[in-house]
DNA sequence: GATCCCTGGTAAAACATTTTACCAGACCAG
DNA sequence: CTGGTCTGGTAAAATGTTTTACCAGGGATC
């Protein structure tokens, strides 16, 4: 069905149906539509070839909309993302979008985006994609506690998936943040580091509870205490673990090493710790999780938790495609996590 | 219209359609839709209420399928990406995406991405997104010389706009590169700096070759040289950054400035400068482009011209959506930018 | 009393597909 | 000659809207 440039006629202006294409090889509308659709079935050869080459000929493209409309639905997966400033411009969200689309892309599916404020989820009006056929599954991506009522909607019509979340019950993909907890713990404890603070993500997403677990838990392992006072809320962004980093700091002098929910919030600590006279690594190790691109372009440059991004995205997608293939099996999927280091980590100063 | 979460039946299956608010609410479906969309007209005040509480009731929500075929347009407005490495990911773009989103959102439209490689664009597969009637209108990033045959498809029905770039006779929206060019070079020389460097993205990218041009020219006014010598293609990445300014700084050991093309390569360019014991900026200044969010928590803070990437996004979605009202005029829109100065530049060792 | 217009609505066409059910002719068996 | 099967198709229904043209009945006008 090799039909690329078709000519731009000199009439041009209205666009070419399937019906023109029947007149055009004078056969039926219906024999275009097998030929198109059913490739080997009952149509001749000749007809066939008649049919494909009026169809070259007059650039024919099936219209999606009524393709949809018979068909029910609508080939096009959204990716929902939180409503936050200028969310696309985040290399986490952008890591898991480039995963998802190369594997919707390879399907035919394409990609709607959506940023769903706190009122667009509460509203319900994620519906909406689904019942107005927007949509044939959607993405769930930066969920928090406030999205447990999607339970209620896991109807085999309306299929989606959280990525890089997890809550019981819902289709998912995740990557292993317990262990990125125990990781970062065992690298720093490994250092000889004794005094260790945490910035840590918002605390209604259960991955950062996770991370903050496989964390604590490891740390006491080793008889290493992580009190409430060494641990700050960072909010996932840069200004927020900046100001974490100097409470932190502040709070507890003797620090040396901290570990953050992911890079973005490392680099506003980093900033913010060498702005307050500490040297990163030598008197305050960072780690940071995540393993955006840029946490190689920091300076130092950042030891952090690789957590496959753009994998879980791929994934995530891969398993939502499944089920829209009918396949009806729960999905639990846990993605490994690694220790990358660099430079912002260093041996306890004694 | 008020008609928020409609009960979720016990039937549940089959969608509920125009048909069914009007048998419900004993009308003819022509009445439905006259209400749901002329909103005033003929319809008595008694008829109306006793819809409005079927749709209600029903959760009654248009098949936008059906809605577009009949009305021949999607509502859907595609942004079109080059394909690159986890292109997504790229703060750069995330920036325009966001900006584009949050414009298109305020007016009704959905966003489709396309990650458009050459070959995409090479075969013209985007118009397909026209033909089929995927989208209504397209907005083009990261365009370069490739893009000149775009010209030819600049009918009335199928609008598009090129995203912080520019042709001559393309309807654009772009930053002014050359006077960021400019303020670059006033910058740097009024630091004292003489010998400096510059690290350019692709050869084939207009406003590449504008940013160039307008630091060499004003550095020329000041009776600064920039010969061939002390210019290198960053490629736009960090590790292209890096690069550059390793072979920059080796063929000249003499600079004390290099300005980027854009922040991702003077992220890479000061990472390298200092693993090459250069400190940053006592030793070497660097300029970037862009003003990423990420550009401030790089260590030393980096000085950049801002581009207004969001608002460039917005102004490019806005114009777009103009045209699809019926807007006639050509639209080339110039943003202007504004020098960011922070850490990482200093005045010349002398 | 016929004509006209207004009010409040409806029937039906159109949009571009897919799919189901059917059909005409050729060929063959009995 | 009747009945059956196969081949290569086609007619028509269905999908869910919007919009155009029309219509019935009632009141006002001449």
């Amino acid at each position: 069905m090799a039909r690329t440039n078709g000519k731009q006629s000199a009439v041009e202006r209205k666009p070419v149906s399937i019906r023109d294409v029947a007149d055009a090889s004078g056969v039926s509308l219906t024999t275009v539509s097998l030929i198109l659709n059913n490739g080997d079935q009952r149509i001749s050869e000749p007809t066939r070839a008649r049919v494909l080459t009026a169809i070259e000929r007059l650039g024919y493209r099936p219209n999606r909309l009524a393709q949809g409309l018979q068909n029910r639905r609508s080939n096009i997966l959204a990716i929902l993302v939180p409503h936050l400033r200028h969310t696309f411009a985040d290399p986490y969200f952008g890591e898991l979008i480039s995963g998802i689309y190369d594997r919707a892309n390879r399907s035919g599916y394409k990609i709607l985006l959506e940023a769903a404020g706190r009122s667009f989820l509460r509203e319900k009006r994620y519906l909406d994609l689904f019942d107005r056929c927007f949509v044939d599954g959607m993405l769930f991506m930066g969920s928090t506690d406030e999205h447990r009522f999607l339970h209620r909607f896991r109807d085999r019509k309306r299929p989606f998936i959280l990525v890089n979340n997890t809550w019981p019950g819902l289709d998912h993909v995740v990557a292993d943040y317990r262990a990125a907890g125990r990781l970062a713990a065992e690298h720093l404890v490994g250092l000889g580091h004794r005094r260790i603070g945490m910035i840590h993500g918002a605390g209604d997403v259960e991955t950062a509870r996770l991370l903050i677990a496989g964390f604590a838990e490891t740390l006491a392992q080793h008889g290493v205490e992580l009190p409430a006072s060494c641990m700050e809320d960072g909010f996932y962004t840069e200004e927020g673990g900046a100001a974490a980093a100097e409470k932190l700091i502040t709070a507890n002098p003797s620090l040396t090493a901290i570990f953050t929910g992911n890079d973005k919030m490392a680099a506003g600590a980093i900033q913010r710790l060498q702005a307050l006279g500490r040297r990163v690594p030598s008197d305050v190790s960072v780690v940071g999780c995540d393993d955006i691109t840029q946490a190689a372009f920091v300076t130092p440059s950042l030891t952090t938790i690789r957590t496959p991004l753009y994998e879980l995205g791929r994934r995530s997608c891969q398993r939502l495609i499944e089920r829209l293939r009918g396949k009806d099996e729960p999905c639990q999927e846990v993605l490994p996590v690694e220790l990358t280091v660099r430079q912002s980590t260093a041996p306890a100063a004694s």
